[in-house]
DNA sequence: CATGTATTAGTACCTAGTAACAATACCAAG
DNA sequence: CTTGGTATTGTTACTAGGTACTAATACATG
């Protein structure tokens, strides 16, 4: 690797620490074949903090998307369950479920909203989705708040029909139409 | 808190640190009442590394999983794609897409496949579902590895019909028709 | 040549430890 | 009561990966 003038090193720096954040200061300074102190007064003036406070970050950022990613086998919040009957869960649409080009909420996670809420409402060992019918109404952005209401609409022997609508206020966003399977 | 005996001490310990991963040796003995070196010896006892190292692979962990979580961002690897004609995506099932009990991989996965290859399809600034017909032809387990097919079936103006097809191996497991909606 | 910027070196100190050893405390059996 | 044995504590030396600070040096530029 090349010298590089002290402007040119700390924007790979910050770079290369944001990809790596686990690199430490002396790795950084083989890299750049300067020694550690440069790398340590670049890391002050662009006010980066040592790697394991990087590795903190990293740690509790995370430790607590796992507990929220973990309530993704959820997805969303049930509110009310009435098996058999009506069921409503909530969901506020999350910076990763948008995308970054237009801030409009990706189909699928509107969808997963409905066809969890729809499965809840199964009380059988195994309920899995067979078929939908499905129609979006309009776009939903960042930080809308959805609330889907179930209901079962017909039933019968091992196959459900249940109906689902996904409402922003009181604007309806989404509606689907799920056939339920159950063993 | 009350002393406890060695063996309590250390199934507690366990615990501790494992829903509290972060905790130093100094704090622990606090809560235990004892010395810090009582603490050290429990953990070398019970092979329980040091905070540092405890923090570093819940980072580590996790920092992996940021990145799948981005790659979530495009749902499934795109093989091939030939603008307005075909593309395939390839996705393997992985644990947090399946169902704890029954090892069933979650609809809304699947649909998220097809729905993103299907969007990924459509050159415009905007693009957006519009509805979609689906069907799940037989149940997707664990380590599956799924290909999905989308070609245009039909397309005036603003509106493409995007029809997609999953399979794992030869079999056909899901088929999807998207309206997709441009601006 | 002086002045400023960039780099390097060196020191003292910090945290949260490891490793190894010595010194207690306490409880039970001989 | 003394001898063991286990559990606990204290002490010292050493570590990584730093912070904070001071001092020296290199190099360019007016």
């Amino acid at each position: 690797m090349k010298k590089l003038a002290r402007k040119e090193r700390q924007v790979e720096l910050k770079n290369i620490i944001e990809i790596n954040p686990f690199i430490t200061d002396e790795e950084l300074a083989k890299k750049y074949d300067c020694s550690v102190q440069t790398i340590r007064l670049d890391r002050l003036l662009m006010g980066i903090p040592e790697v394991r406070e990087r590795m903190k970050s990293v740690a509790r950022e995370n430790y607590d998307k796992v507990k929220t990613t973990k309530d993704y086998e959820i997805v969303g919040e049930l509110l009310e369950i009435d098996l058999d009957n009506k069921a409503i869960s909530y969901m506020e649409v999350s910076k990763d479920m948008v995308s970054e080009k237009n801030n409009i909420c990706r189909g699928h996670h509107i969808f997963a909203q409905a066809n969890m809420l729809a499965l809840s409402m199964v009380d059988a060992e195994i309920a899995l989705t067979g078929s939908a019918r499905i129609r979006y109404k309009r776009p939903v952005y960042f930080k809308e708040k959805l609330v889907a209401t179930a209901y079962v609409a017909k039933k019968r022997s091992n196959k459900l029909l249940i109906k689902v609508v996904t409402k922003s206020g009181a604007e309806e966003v989404f509606v689907g139409k799920f056939i339920i399977v159950t063993r």
